[in-house]
DNA sequence: GGAGGTGCGCAATAAAATTTCGCTCAATCG
DNA sequence: CGATTGAGCGAAATTTTATTGCGCACCTCC
């Protein structure tokens, strides 16, 4: 496996695994039409090439009481490494800055961020993140609602690139 | 439950799953301090009410050859109801946006997208998103890193307001 | 101070995970 | 060609987990 790609067997446990990532391995593997066994083989030598990267609870952020979420769009004074390195270590110990992504354009990062409530955000935003060192500007845009959020990967996409290739 | 808050030991069972949904209830229930047979039945409960939605393997986009990740911002002509509610909808159907927010200020719509190359995405944006009925304008920029990824909930913010309330 | 409700844990059972091992297929090598 | 070797499968056996069924303790509210 280390050498060569993955194969359609693969690419099910991955997708079904991203679809559902508390199934046992005895449904995953009769899904994939393989007995159990080399069914967790496979699961072990995914997680291990990196393929799987962890497995995670989707928590409802409101249900737990932090009601707001923003997006922030940050630009920096300073784009040398040095320094953008030194922001996204800074967001890293920012419990409210749940995302950190740097972008090309005159954008440099957009976070997502959470928060108990507006002013609880707006205490971070002004005292944390707007007044933290090599910080140009920040734009903020509450999140009003989310239509969809399904990270990772569309497997239809890459089942249909894979037939077209073959 | 139904009618009360979520105690020591639920959030503790959530902040344990949010980091690891793998988990075998055994070792949960070891984690959080009680047997395995009301660990279970707990998790059970949370998932019911809501505080849990689901489970997911993080499958790794880039190893499976979906090199590029774009936000693009979206500004629609007209934000009444039925036509934010008509673009959402085809975000939803868009395999290549994963994430889908809706925002206050001058730019309606967050979209997170993923594509196995800029040429694919490229197709996408002028041929799908662009010319969408309603989309006034799209900025997109290209994630060059990414420095954070933990959705969810930051526990650590949450015992600490626990705390100061109690 | 008992009825009803809530939630725990022990014990038993069912199911799943994991290990072991022999088989098959296919590519490779004499 | 036929033997050899490696990869990968799956049946069977074993170890762990998940799940169910109670009974007990602790509250709260009459």
């Amino acid at each position: 496996m280390a050498t060569t790609r993955l194969d359609d067997i693969d690419r099910k446990i991955l997708a079904e695994l991203q679809a559902d990532g508390r199934m046992t391995n005895v449904e995953l593997a009769r899904r994939v039409g393989i007995s159990a066994p080399p069914c967790l083989r496979r699961v072990r030598t995914l997680e291990e090439a990196g393929f799987i990267d962890g497995y995670h609870a989707d928590v409802n952020p409101r249900e737990l009481g932090f009601e707001v979420q923003v997006f922030a769009m940050v630009r920096l004074q300073s784009q040398a490494e040095a320094d953008l390195s030194a922001f996204e270590m800074r967001c890293r110990e920012w419990p409210l800055v749940r995302e950190c992504h740097m972008l090309n354009g005159e954008i440099d990062f957009v976070l997502k961020c959470v928060a108990p409530d507006l002013s609880s955000f707006q205490t971070f935003l002004t005292g944390d993140l707007t007044s933290a060192e090599n910080v140009a500007s920040v734009k903020t845009s509450l999140v009003i609602r989310c239509a969809k959020d399904e990270p990772g990967v569309p497997f239809d996409v890459l089942e249909a690139r894979l037939a077209k290739r073959a």
